[in-house]
DNA sequence: AAAAGATGGTGAC
DNA sequence: TCACCCTCTTTTG
């Protein structure tokens, strides 16, 4: 789930569902327990995405900083007249609440009450945004242009662009035929500002479906001549998580490997040296 | 029933 | 580079 898209579609839902009005909130599972107490009853003032860090901000400039990591959730539902909330279960780290809704928060990496500095401090060692519009790829491309590290691990490092995950990362090297392994000094201009462009529609278009899709309208089944695909996390994809199947536009095997403890994914007919 | 794996990141060596 | 944190789903036996 997330990647720099899921979160700011968090930080839209939560602001739509529990914007500007008063929010109970507890934590069932107890480690968010004295902060929660703090917040019952006050108002979410605002939210805000930067790369995978979600932040909700309270009177006071208090914000509630959330990243979920690898297995972090959020689940958001309707409360009605005869449909109460669901029990929280044991593993709810924090659970917002109004008359109309409520959303669960479990196994976050981080959900903790930070001050304005404190934030300041995470905005400040996060890359460029994407999907960020104030962003642009220049700051990025300043580290990428001298650095030795292959491109495909530069692309997960926070501090040189922020929200891109390891589905992100794989396909749009896909798209624009680069070679994972390429250092990201070997990248010209050109070839980055691309990428990021793309990232920046490829990300859009996350936030709005709420899922990854990568494929061009002529790589799709129909447009191929081919059975119709479904990739199991939901989104439509050449390469992530597609190890030893034919790639969906040359038939060579997707190659995997691994990088810097992640899996990688890539095409190498397509994204030859 | 148990193990493995997952779209992430940190801190210790 | 490795151990570790958090939860849930899928795969394996």
């Amino acid at each position: 789930m997330p990647e720099g898209h899921t979160i700011h579609r968090l930080a839209a839902d939560y602001r739509e569902r529990f914007g500007g009005r008063p929010v109970r909130a507890s934590s069932p599972q107890g480690k968010f327990a004295d902060s929660a107490a703090l917040l019952d009853g006050t108002v979410l003032t605002t939210t805000e995405a930067h790369g995978k860090h979600l932040f909700l901000g309270f009177p006071g400039e208090e914000w509630v900083h959330i990243h979920l990591g690898l297995f972090g959730k959020v689940n958001f539902g309707d409360i009605g007249a005869d449909a109460p909330a669901p029990p929280a279960t044991d593993t709810v780290r924090l659970r917002l609440a109004n008359p109309e809704s409520y959303v669960d928060l479990r196994g976050p990496t981080t959900c903790a009450l930070v001050t304005d500095a404190e934030k300041q401090a995470i905005h400040e060692r996060l890359g460029p945004d994407p999907l960020r519009a104030d962003d642009t790829p220049e700051k990025a491309w300043r580290r990428i242009s001298k650095s030795r590290t292959a491109i495909a691990a530069l692309l997960m490092d926070q501090k040189i662009i922020a929200g891109v995950g390891n589905v992100y990362r794989a396909e749009v090297l896909f798209r624009h035929g680069i070679d994972p392994y390429r250092a990201g000094r070997d990248l010209t201009p050109g070839e980055w500002t691309a990428i990021w462009r793309d990232l920046v529609l490829l990300m859009r278009e996350g936030v709005r479906l709420n899922r990854i899709d990568t494929v061009r309208p002529e790589h799709t089944p129909e447009a191929m001549g081919r059975p119709p695909r479904v990739d199991d996390h939901g989104g439509e994809v050449y390469v992530y998580r597609r190890a030893n199947l034919p790639c969906h536009v040359c038939d060579t095997e997707i190659r995997t490997a691994e990088l810097a403890n992640r899996n990688l994914f890539w095409c190498p007919t397509c994204q030859a040296r």
